[in-house]
DNA sequence: GCAGGAATAGACAGATCTGTCTATCGCACT
DNA sequence: AGTGCGATAGACAGATCTGTCTATTCCTGC
C-alpha cells in the first residue's frame, strides 16, 4: 500500500514524465497512455501508486509547491541580510525562471483555470499553494517593517501572479523587472 | 457562406450556449455534442458556421473581447472627468464583476492556460485581448498624466490580472479592492 | 532454490471525442 | 406550384479517454 509518501523509482519516474507533459500540454490534453509510453511504465503500476488521473495530478501539485517553495526560500536566504533585498530577490528569482526554455506559465493558476470549480480537489490544491506564498510574502514583509504586512502581502500576489500570466502571454521576462520596481516603490512607501 | 461575420439566430444561439458551457467547465472539458444538445442545434449548423471546435472558440473570445472592452469603456464613461477618478473606476468594475453569480475567472487567462503554446490560434487570440486591454489603461494613464503611461499600465495590467486570479481562488471581492488601492497610491507617484 | 511482491504487456470495457455524410424537412420567395 | 437554402436527426468513422483485469516475468530476501 504505498498510497501515503513512499517513494519508488518507477513513481517518480512517472511522476516526472508526468509533469513535463503536463506542465507543456495541459492536464486534460495529455491522457495518461502518453505519459505511460514515455515514462515506460506499465499502466497498473500508476494505479497502483494513485487512484486516478486526479490523485496524480493533485501529488503533482504538492510536490511543485514544495519544491517551489523551497527554491523561493533559498533565493531569500542568499540575498543576504537586508529585509528589502530580500523581499525584491523574490523578482529576480521571478525573472529567471520566466527567462528559463521550458517556462510555460504558472501550473498552479493553469489548474485553477482548467478544473474553475471551486470545490475540486485540484483547485483547493492549486490555491492552498498561492494562499502558502502569500504568507511567505507577508512574513518577508513584516521583517521589512511593513505597516500592514498582510496587506502588502496581498498587493505583492497580484503583482506576482499578473507577471506570471504577462510573462506567459509575452514569453518576456519584462513583466518581472515591471513588478519588482512596482514593489520597490511600494516598500518605500510601506515602511516610511 | 457565412463564414466571416454574418449574424443568423441559430449561431448566436449556439455561441451563447458554447459560451455558458465553456466558462462553466473549461473548453476542453466541455463536448460539441453537449453544446448541440443544450443549444437545440444541429451538429451540421455548428459545421457549417464554424469550420472546428477550435474557430468556435476564437470566435468567441473575440465577441468576449470586444463586449467586455465596450463594458469597460461605458463604465469609464459613466465615471465622470476626473481622469483619476475614470481610472480608478476600473477596479470598481472589477469588483462588480468579481461579486456576480458566476463569475468564474477570466476566460482570457482560462484560454492562455488551457492552451498553453505560443503559437497556437486560442492562446494568441486571448492575449490579444490583454494587450487591447493595456492599451487603454495606457491611454487612461496618460490622460491623467503619468510620467509614464505605458509603463503605468503594465503595471495595473498585473495588478489587475493578479486581481482576477485572486478572485478566482477565493470566490472573494477583496482583490479588487486591494488592487485599487495600489492604484491610487502609484497614481499619486506617477503624477507627482 | 524458492517465495512474494512489484512491475510488465496487453486485452478489454464503456464512454466520449471531433468531424463527415446522407437524406429529409420546412420555409421563404418568386 | 416550384425552387433553393438553411436546418434537421442521426448514423458513422476513427480516434481517444480512464480505469479494470489477467497472466506472466522479474528481482530480491531468505
Amino acid at each position: 500500500m504505498p498510497e501515503p509518501e513512499i517513494s519508488s523509482p518507477k513513481r517518480d519516474q512517472l511522476m516526472a514524465t508526468a509533469w513535463r507533459l503536463f506542465y507543456r500540454d495541459g492536464f486534460r490534453a495529455v491522457g495518461i497512455d502518453l505519459i505511460l509510453a514515455e515514462a515506460g511504465v506499465a499502466k497498473m503500476t500508476l494505479y497502483n501508486h494513485f487512484a486516478s488521473k486526479e490523485e496524480l495530478i493533485v501529488a503533482l501539485l504538492e510536490k511543485r509547491d514544495r519544491e517551489l517553495r523551497a527554491s523561493m526560500v533559498a533565493t531569500v536566504e542568499a540575498a543576504g541580510k537586508s529585509p528589502t533585498k530580500r523581499l525584491l530577490a523574490v523578482f529576480d528569482w521571478l525573472e529567471r525562471w520566466f527567462g528559463s526554455p521550458d517556462f510555460n506559465g504558472c501550473v498552479f493558476i493553469r489548474a485553477l483555470s482548467e478544473y474553475p470549480e471551486a470545490t475540486h480537489a485540484i483547485h483547493r490544491t492549486a490555491w492552498n499553494h498561492k494562499v502558502a506564498v502569500k504568507e511567505m510574502l507577508a512574513q518577508l514583509g513584516a521583517a521589512a517593517g511593513a505597516a500592514n504586512p498582510t496587506g502588502l502581502a496581498e498587493t505583492l500576489s497580484l503583482l506576482i501572479d499578473g507577471a506570471i500570466v504577462a510573462a506567459h502571454g509575452t514569453r518576456e521576462t519584462g513583466s518581472a523587472r515591471s513588478a519588482r520596481v512596482t514593489t520597490a516603490a511600494l516598500l518605500k512607501l510601506a515602511t516610511a
